[in-house]
DNA sequence: GTCATGACAAAGA
DNA sequence: TTCTTTGCCATGA
């Protein structure tokens, strides 16, 4: 087995390096991985997200503009926000208030 | 092997 | 300013 870095799996890591009350963009998990344009894989890896052991914190994944895009793919379109609000996120509007105070940029904590 | 889709993002009009 | 279009790359049929 070739057992080598998918796209997927890399972006199952650093979605699970986000710290608990913090959010990042698709873009920015892109864009640590080296492909800042390929933001769609990160929402399509997340598609398999749900399959994927230990859990990946999906719900702390949000699109560029801080709006739960991928809200309805999860069990319940509430858990999404319900999740965020628990750890200290508040969300209106299926939007993240604050969201640039809350974004956590992995390429800039993780390492340049 | 080819076509179509996908939880986004940036640029152009 | 908002709306529209293109790019990106992997997965599934």
């Amino acid at each position: 087995m070739q057992q080598e870095p998918g796209f997927f799996d890399l972006v199952y890591q650093v979605a699970r390096l986000i710290p608990k009350g913090r959010v990042t963009s698709y873009g920015a998990i892109a864009a640590y991985l080296g492909s800042a344009k390929s933001a769609r894989m990160v929402g399509w890896a997340m598609n398999a997200a749900h399959q994927q052991k230990p859990k990946v914190p999906a719900h702390r994944v949000v699109n560029r503009n801080g709006m739960l895009s991928g809200k309805h793919h999860f069990v319940t379109s509430d858990a999404m926000q319900q999740l965020l609000e628990k750890e200290g996120v508040k969300v209106k509007d299926d939007q993240i208030l604050n969201f640039t105070k809350h974004f956590w940029d992995p390429r800039k904590e993780l390492s340049l």
